[in-house]
DNA sequence: GCAAAAGTGTTCTTTTTACACCCATGC
DNA sequence: GCATGGGTGTAAAAAGAACACTTTTGC
């Protein structure tokens, strides 16, 4: 790779960049983290956090950076992978920018996020209706969501936007708010519960109703794949 | 994302770089194609083709590009597609380079290679047991194939392997190339017959043994989907 | 007529879907 | 005792896996 002098040395160098369409389940909905950019071009627009890539940086500190910076979120994603490299010469009117996108799972709890940086804001959006947003960034979040719905199946991506202990009809909500569809009730815990990988805690939550069973994640729980 | 100006600027560029791994069939074996490097460092060792992105140009384009000038491989690929970014910071020891790897499918035929540009000779080699690798050419290569194997249910990439003619024991041979192992006759002819996008040509190819119905791919063949 | 490869059906198992009622609690 | 949400089982359909013999051709 990379032949270290061709007659054709690009006279410009491309420009790296992450951005990050990092989610979080809040009331019961699917919401993606947007920030109000400050500068132009698409000065008040809302966009995916993002930046360019620092040389000693690894591409996944680089969109852990961006969401520190860009917004107030504290905490640790549950979960960070790159999903798609968008690249068209024509996305990014200020020049050649190729951008590494990540997908992320915010814990459940991040709900206060404010702007940081050179944002003028920050706020969650539903993921499934958004704003309108800057650049290409809509095609970045459809492919996330596509993405995140893959990820329930063979990763069990859902456990990560819930708590320590969740009850399955919160776990369910995830799915459902994750794939925009109503699943049965019977044949999501029968499948979920032949998976294996909850373990009864013992403890219920009580509330309005019967109280539920809250569950944990088995030790057992394997993460993503491909 | 991209804030203009922070604080912390990259000092050094970026590099962007494609990889491809190309495959064909040859003899019934699953290949890849390599390029024997003519330059330090890992001279004289085996490697995927790529190189830098030029400012101008589309990501597939310089996947394109590599693959023309670092082998004499003349004819169009029947797939393209990115499938992953790598972008360990230690990953080439001439300093940070991000590569954009893609999985690519040449036509049947494609038998003929040798070197180009600045390598010292291109050649087909088994996909599955490959000669050493420079970088992390091996970690690429692992994942195209785990990609290409994940294309054959969804997609129909098996067929982009074969002419446009073919009997649906060359279409078996080829997926059981791709996964290494073998399938049944009867239950691969079934459930490929049933997915409706097979056409049979009329014709028949004769040979040692009982002549088998050509087909060809039906015009409602979809593509690559995620 | 024999060697070589193509073609063909059935059974069993597993997985997926559809669907309606009772249970435990707070008030 | 009633409103609220949690919890449970079964039957039908679909999909996937195992498995052996007959057919057509060239020589």
């Amino acid at each position: 790779m990379t032949p270290p002098a061709t007659s054709a040395v690009p006279a410009m160098p491309v420009g790296l960049a992450v951005d990050v369409a990092a989610f979080a389940m809040h009331d019961g909905a699917l919401r993606v983290l947007l920030v109000q950019r400050g500068e132009l071009p698409h000065a008040r627009d809302w966009a995916l956090p993002g930046g360019l890539v620092l040389s000693g940086e690894e591409l996944h500190e680089a969109a852990l950076r961006v969401l520190r910076t860009e917004t107030t979120v504290e905490l640790e994603p549950r979960h960070l992978e790159q999903f798609h490299t968008f690249g068209e010469v024509g996305r990014d009117p200020r020049g050649r920018i190729v951008s590494v996108a990540h997908l992320a799972v915010l814990p459940h709890g991040t709900v206060e996020v404010s702007g940081g940086g050179h944002t003028l804001g920050a706020e969650w959006f539903s993921a499934h209706q958004p704003p309108a947003l800057a650049f290409d960034h809509q095609s970045i979040l459809d492919r996330a969501l596509a993405r995140l719905q893959l990820r329930l199946e063979y990763a069990n991506l859902a456990l990560e936007f819930l708590p320590e202990t969740f009850t399955l009809p919160e776990l369910q909500g995830v799915h459902e708010a994750i794939l925009n569809r109503k699943l049965d009730k019977r044949n999501f815990r029968k499948r979920l519960l032949a998976q294996g990988v909850l373990t009864p805690s013992g403890e219920r939550r009580t509330g309005v109703g019967r109280p539920a069973q809250l569950y944990r994640k088995a030790k057992s729980a394997r993460s993503a794949a491909l």
